[in-house]
DNA sequence: CGGTTTCGCTTTTTT
DNA sequence: AGCGAAACCG
């Protein structure tokens, strides 16, 4: 263990009862954890197996175990490294009988969710104009806040949230029918076990000895209830958070946590780290001033060794062409005087949306960039139809995979047969996929209907009997092959580049298949899937493949993260913070998420607005944003106004009519 | 039933 | 502007 410095080393060897950790950003936290993992095991003999450590990302549980396994090298016994659902995840697979679920239950991911939902909705109020996504929100909320249906207060209710409190019984009822569980059911599920069973909590709070938690002041309700409930009695439990970094609100997440622990945990050590080691002087002190306008339960002092470094520079952007161009720029002309490879950048983003100009900008300058947070690889449809094939192979049951499938590709069962084929099931009290080959359905379809169904569902079953005994991606094989689904891709796609590039999407979820099947041969095929739904490829990609290029990230996916030249883009009123937000009043989230963005920079930051920026393809005029008045003005230097305003005062062109002009494009 | 067109909605952040 | 869902046509 090297290179603690005394709060640090303290937090590491501090294990016999409970602790919190306030860590200040860049305090080195996930090393004090790591460290700590690695102290237990080889000081304290502590059994690996029986050290816990929880993150939240898959991307933070990866550092983590490398971190770990650095500090310990290579052996048998390893501590157990995850996040919170796939612990979740472990214990309901455990203990799902508990809950009256069936062996192979599926895990819908959020847009499986979505579809069942809408549906729901459809049969609750047909023609309704609320959006699946604020129902879905409301159902969520109520899941991690623990609340079951029927205990929802009617009162004060908006009609989104009314629609949901009438879906939300039926919802659980489907999934449970489907033998299903969503992602919030990967915490409240095993919070529902452990609560309700002395002997299976009992069990499970002898295997974790010792609970570490990373990011502690992002746990919601829910998962709060589950470290408690795993660690009542030894209170072994270590926690390491900071309530500056908390940008999860809207999913639930309570920085309120970390008080109640104190009130919880009465024998609480608390223990501070307040010594910055990544940001330069200039950059902390405009973090800290920055953030000095939120209110602070646990007050904490973030100060550094390093010298004041580079002034903030603030790039006053016309459009966000002209924000795109010269941040792309500005990095092409920092790498050239050798400030180091792209690697070292980072362009950070409040939303989504941003991405796609600076992608742009990137590859038309050929500059290496590394997305991340952005779409999903499950997002593609032929990805999702592979999975949703998957899932049903390993659970029979899942009727919301098999409709997503039936027809796809086109095998003549449209929507009047599926009609029919629903009522039937509800009649008789099946799953579709045993309604299909009922006598039911055949005395109720004409022949020629009820063979093609039958025999789709006759040859589903077969490939589900070989996924008993034969290996995940022998059946994945199977399945392409009998389907012919290359064939349907290269139909369906417009141009051959895009049929060659979804094949490929295909081959991947392949390889990962067997990857996953590799890493332990004794997972059944819906082990495999569930592990597929739960660590997202996307972000596994990206420590896999050569990671030399500009990071672009969100604020949100860049936490936890350091560059050394770092890009806030967007710094607009409407953006950061952004609109709802404000609207909502939840303007010191967002001053959170500006702190977080700051923060990650170790030598030089840039902040860029835009005066007009297009929104919904209308021109909208922006303004700074109002944290930039937070900041020290005298660290601060506004770099030049944009070429294109020079342009305009010297053709004395009106400003109006200039600012049409640049924006055609 | 399947393919094409039009309309309307979107932009917060994610396991 | 871009994308998905409903609507419409063959």
């Amino acid at each position: 263990m090297r290179h603690l410095n005394p709060q640090q080393r303290q937090a590491v060897e501090f294990h016999d009862g409970p602790m919190l950790v306030l860590a200040g950003a860049g305090s080195g936290k996930t090393g004090v954890i790591a460290n700590k993992i690695a102290y237990l095991i080889d000081a304290k003999k502590i059994d690996a197996p029986s050290v816990f450590a929880i993150t939240f990302t898959n991307k933070a549980a990866r550092e983590m175990r490398s971190r770990v396994s650095t500090l310990l090298g290579k052996r048998e016994a390893r501590p157990w490294i995850s996040t919170f659902h796939t612990l979740g995840l472990r214990i309901l697979r455990a203990e799902y009988e508990l809950l009256g679920y069936r062996r192979g239950f599926s895990i819908l991911d959020a847009g499986d969710c979505a579809a069942l939902l809408a549906d729901l909705m459809r049969r609750d109020s047909p023609g309704t104009d609320i959006a699946v996504a604020a129902v879905q929100a409301a159902i969520s909320a109520w899941k991690y806040a623990l609340t079951p249906p029927g205990t929802i207060p009617l009162e004060g209710m908006s009609a989104a949230e009314a629609l949901a409190a009438r879906c939300y019984g039926p919802y659980r009822e489907a999934l449970m029918t489907y033998n299903a569980v969503d992602f919030d059911d990967l915490i409240s599920g095993p919070v529902q076990i452990l609560k309700e069973n002395e002997d299976v909590r009992s069990r499970w709070q002898s295997q974790v000895t010792h609970l570490l938690v990373d990011e502690y002041q992002d746990t919601n309700l829910s998962q709060y209830a589950l470290i408690r409930l795993l660690v009542e009695p030894g209170q072994r439990l270590t926690v390491v958070g900071d309530d500056d970094q908390s940008i999860y609100a809207w999913r639930g997440a309570r920085p309120e946590n970390i008080a109640q622990l104190s009130k919880d945990f009465p024998d609480l050590k608390v223990i501070k780290l307040e010594q910055n080691y990544r940001c330069s002087g200039t950059i902390l002190n405009a973090a800290n001033a920055l953030i000095a306008n939120n209110p602070h339960p646990f007050p904490k002092t973030l100060w550094s060794a390093h010298g004041f470094g580079d002034r903030i520079r603030v790039f006053s952007c016309s459009a966000e062409h002209d924000e795109t161009e010269r941040i792309a720029n500005d990095i092409l002309h920092r790498r050239l005087l050798g400030k180091g490879g792209f690697a070292d950048f980072a362009v950070l983003i409040r939303s989504n949306h941003q991405a796609r100009l600076f992608e742009h900008a990137f590859r038309e300058r050929e500059i290496r960039y590394v997305l991340s947070g952005g779409r999903s690889f499950f997002d593609y449809a032929e990805i999702r139809d592979c999975v949703a094939y998957l899932r049903l192979l390993a659970n029979p049951e899942d009727n919301n995979a098999l409709l997503r499938i039936v027809n796809t590709p086109r095998r003549a069962i449209g929507t009047q047969t599926v009609k029919q084929l629903v009522e039937t099931s509800s009649e008789i009290g099946f799953s579709l996929l045993a309604t299909a080959q009922s006598l039911a359905f055949s005395e109720r379809v004409s022949q020629q209907v009820y063979k093609r169904v039958s025999e789709f569902a006759a040859w589903l079953t077969s490939l589900h009997e070989m996924s008993l005994t034969e290996p995940a991606p022998d059946v994945f094989a199977t399945l392409l092959r009998d389907v012919d689904y290359d064939s349907w891709l290269a139909q369906t796609s417009d141009g051959e580049a895009a049929a060659t590039r979804r094949q490929e999407n295909v081959r991947e979820l392949q390889q990962w298949v067997a990857r996953i099947h590799a890493a332990d041969e004794s997972r059944g095929l819906s082990d495999v899937v569930a592990a597929l739904t739960l660590f997202d490829i996307a972000e596994r990609q990206e420590s896999e493949n050569e990671t030399d290029g500009v990071a672009l990230a969100t604020l949100h996916a860049a936490k936890g993260l350091e560059y050394t030249h770092v890009y806030l883009a967007g710094f607009e009123e409407n953006l950061l913070p952004h609109r709802s937000s404000v609207e909502q009043d939840q303007v010191e989230e967002e001053r959170r998420l500006a702190y977080v963005g700051i923060t990650r920079a170790k030598q030089t930051l840039t902040l860029s607005f835009c005066r007009a920026r297009k929104r919904f393809g209308q021109i909208e005029p922006c303004e700074p944003s109002r944290f930039l008045n937070e900041l020290p003005r005298d660290e601060l230097v506004w770099d030049g106004a944009p070429v294109d305003e020079q342009a305009r005062r010297s053709t004395g062109r009106g400003t109006l009519d200039s600012l049409k002009q640049m924006l055609k494009t």
